[in-house]
RNA sequence: UCCUCCUUAGCUCAGUUGGUUAGAGCACAUGACUGUUAAUCAUGGGGUCCCUGGUUCGAGCCCAGGAGGGGGAGCCA
């Protein structure tokens, strides 16, 4: 017999069927007479009941089922007797394919802390809400796919290691063969990297745009979607030292195209994880709905899960330029009452506090800020015709903050060039980025969404190291 | 990196003013129970009180240093 995954099964179910499903043991309950054993294979949130009567199973037969063993159940898929499901499986045999020592198997049928389940990152794809969250996390990466094969991008790989550490956008990991111990120097007392495997210094990306800019000049438009490295000492609950990050960058795009693009996107993938894994999303809202009873009254969330969701997924983000946010902070009552840590004025940036007003207090749903002064912006930023903002774009979202970043490039040659003096980038290292601008250049635009804080907005999780299956960060690269 | 809180049984957590043998719930084991829903009930086993040093007649509790973790901030996606 064919095994049938219990996804499958509870979606076609026809009772009087034999069926064959395989998985692993949640919980065992029972008496001398029967034994129900729930059986979760990952395919969906919910279990199958197993029914093994006594009759049938002795004792023995069923001494190595417990909580974490892999089994192979064959038996009738029958309508359920009990309440609580509407199907289950009269076992007529059972195979124990892998035992769960009951002693030291460190998950119990009961709820653990998300720090202990972080501890063994191993093992908690085996609980339901880091099942619910990593299916989540695979319908999210399958509809960032979808979304932009449907729109005639072409997905560019875009290189992980690079000679290019002039994208300024944090503190880089180095690669190298060289022997640590025995660094080669130049006559000056330097490193030589000549000696080094690429002849050259080289480290992890932090990100693909330079080189997505590259395939944008010739494809139109593209997009990455790969890992990204940091080197930052950032311990937050939204930043990892290794983490996933989607970078479309299209040709002939201006700013007010780029948001256009980035809003519709984030709605797409919402949408299709709506609904292609609703039970995962109303799952981990009651998971966050019994985390907000331990919180004060005004320290609630005012939508569940699902309703904030619906609500991002079918109403415009709200859209202000940097000059129109600094007037709506400092004429706050929040200001006024002098609760901002960080003053607000024109020019410097938006610390989290204020964009946190901005998204949950004042227009309570997503915001793209347009419009930064220049000097707290990237080179590569186009100058607006002010001379004293760039054509950037942030998108805020509520719970999470900056999700998206972004901004239509600077496709002038001689005010690029001037820019890269600015901040002290040599164009000679940069040349093949500037031949784009030589060579066909054309105004174009793209932005970077970080596909961890995007897990965290649709499945709740407050913490960015329980969105990813083995989060790397300071002193942690444990698995 | 800074601020702040925490570390006691496998897990979650009590532990009073420094005082005799450190507790509970869950988990686990054994037994009971004819269909359970994190089953229930009874009984039982289970401890490097994070580590090192100090104060004291006496430290889980006080002091100093260290380690690990949570939350917030900065940097950013």
């Amino acid at each position: 017999m064919q095994r049938i995954k219990i996804k499958e099964l509870l979606e076609g179910a026809e009772a009087g069927h034999d069926v064959l499903l395989k998985g692993w043991v949640r919980t065992k309950r029972g008496n001398k007479y029967v034994n129900f054993i729930a059986v979760n294979d990952g395919s969906t949130i919910h279990n199958l009941q197993v029914v093994a009567e006594a009759d049938k199973f002795s004792e023995e037969a069923l001494k190595d089922v417990t909580t974490g063993a892999a089994v192979a159940v064959t038996g009738q898929l029958v309508a359920s007797q009990g309440k609580g499901q509407a199907y289950e499986v009269q076992a007529t045999h059972i195979e124990v394919l892998g035992k769960a020592d009951p002693e030291v198997y460190p998950l119990q049928k009961k709820a653990h802390s998300l720090e202990f389940l972080r501890e063994i990152a191993h093992l908690r794809f085996r609980t339901n809400t880091f099942g619910a969250v990593f299916r989540v996390r695979n319908a999210l990466a399958f509809a960032v796919h979808k979304f932009f094969n449907e729109k005639g991008f072409v997905y560019m790989h875009t290189p992980i290691i690079t000679a290019s550490d002039a994208e300024g956008a944090g503190e880089m990991f180095r690669v190298t063969t060289l022997d640590l111990d025995k660094l080669p120097r130049t006559e000056e007392g330097a490193i030589n990297f000549a000696e080094d495997f690429f002849g050259k210094a080289t480290n992890l990306t932090v990100s693909g745009q330079l080189e997505g800019e590259l395939a944008a000049m010739a494809f139109s438009d593209i997009y990455t979607f790969g890992p990204t490295f940091r080197a930052e000492n950032s311990n937050t609950t939204r930043h990892l030292a290794e983490f996933w990050m989607i970078e479309p960058e299209m040709a002939f795009y201006d700013l007010q195209m780029n948001a256009d693009l980035a809003e519709e996107f984030i709605k797409y993938i919402i949408r299709h994880a709506l609904e292609n894994n609703r039970d995962d999303i109303e799952f981990l809202g009651q998971r966050l709905a019994e985390e907000d009873k331990a919180k004060p009254q005004n320290e609630r969330q005012e939508m569940t899960l699902l309703e904030k969701l619906e609500f991002v997924a079918n109403n415009s983000f709200e859209r202000i330029t940097y000059t129109q946010a600094i007037d709506i902070l400092v004429n706050s009552p929040a200001y006024k009452k002098k609760k901002f840590q960080y003053d607000v004025s024109w020019g410097s940036d938006l610390h989290s506090e204020h964009e946190r007003y901005l998204v949950e207090k004042h227009f309570k749903k997503p915001v793209i800020v347009t419009d930064y002064p220049k000097d707290i912006k990237a080179f590569y930023m186009r100058v607006n015709d002010d001379n004293k903002t760039v054509a950037a774009m942030d998108i805020l979202a509520p719970g999470i903050g900056e999700i998206v970043g972004g901004s239509q490039r600077e496709e002038r040659l001689d005010i690029l060039v001037e820019r890269m003096k600015g901040v002290g980038i040599h164009e000679e290292d940069m040349w093949w980025y500037l031949d784009t601008r030589r060579f066909g250049g054309c105004p174009h635009a793209g932005f970077g969404l970080g596909f961890e804080r995007m897990v965290q907005f649709v499945t709740g999780m407050g913490n960015i190291r329980d969105v990813i299956p083995f989060p790397r960060t300071p002193q942690n690269a444990e698995f």
